[in-house]
DNA sequence: CCGGCAAATGCAACACTGTTGCATTAGTGG
DNA sequence: CCACTAATGCAACAGTGTTGCATTTGCCGG
């Protein structure tokens, strides 16, 4: 149980989720831990499968999908959908490292890429309408997945 | 099964996919039939739903999946997700409709509306990669699901 | 330090979306 | 009109997300 490693990360996340208002338990720590960690957002199913490195027992599916709901509920995390339609979550904040430039998911491999371009800026909304995020999504096929001699059901 | 009306509506849809190359089949003009008339990209489950207007018995579940994927395959169709996580079809071609502005997506009612903006001009992608789409999601709340009074959980 | 309450957890079961296998039906080309 | 292939319909399955309920646990007050 006592590690010596790691804990300023822990006990951050700790911190973060006292100070939004909400019980600190195990399982809200450890998720959080994991998502700030992460360096692009995770689905549940990942989440599920990284207690690896965690130390103790897995989190319950249920749990985890309680816990993810609470950390967006209270502002922690970023709850998003990928090209599969699956949800996929991240650290609020962490996107702030995303924010100055624009990505290219390609269609066929699911990859996404950073573009050098910088993002438009958002447009005027009408009256009562609340702007929470503004996504500039750039599809279409990577360099991997482009069809470099010929395609015939596209020709 | 003789039916006088929205017969230029049906045949061009049989048009279109006979020039994709694909067989005309019953399931195939309907549904591209349903994409067409639509104002707005459909869901399995709203398309499943919608023979009510179109005469004869109901579409196989099963069935109107394999037609969408088809119909996307050749071209026909677009196939996206929306903020639930649910696929959702347009007829190829509808887009160019919507390709001049900007749409708002309500983040708690999931409604769409589309805003007076221009959309603003693609980006450089770096070589080899090929542009398909380009979206440009605003996100947040629309002015009826926006909270006119206290949120305290907001605060 | 201890007890109690509400929130969080774990488990089981369920709902919805999407997929696969296979036998049958129906377009299409000859 | 025939035959061949693609498309359909049915059943069963897989993955993702949700709900109900009993139990545990974080947190607060005594």
């Amino acid at each position: 149980m006592v590690r010596a490693s790691a804990t300023a990360e822990e006990s951050l996340s700790s911190e973060l989720i006292r100070a939004a208002g909400v019980k600190v338990t195990r399982g809200r720590v450890r998720v959080l831990d994991a998502l700030r960690a992460a360096r692009q957002p995770l689905s549940h199913a990942e989440m599920e499968a990284l207690p690896a490195g965690a130390g103790d027992a897995a989190i319950d599916r249920v749990t985890l999908y309680r816990v993810l709901d609470s950390l967006v509920a209270c502002g922690l995390a970023l709850k998003a959908v990928d090209t599969r339609g699956v949800f996929r979550f991240s650290a609020a904040g962490a996107q702030r490292r995303h924010a100055d430039h624009i990505h290219f998911r390609c269609t066929d491999c699911g990859g996404v890429f950073c573009l050098k371009a910088e993002p438009p800026p958002p447009p005027k909304l009408p009256r009562g309408f609340r702007l929470n995020e503004v996504a500039y999504d750039v599809r279409g096929l990577c360099a991997g997945c482009s069809p470099h001699a010929a395609s015939p059901a596209r020709a």
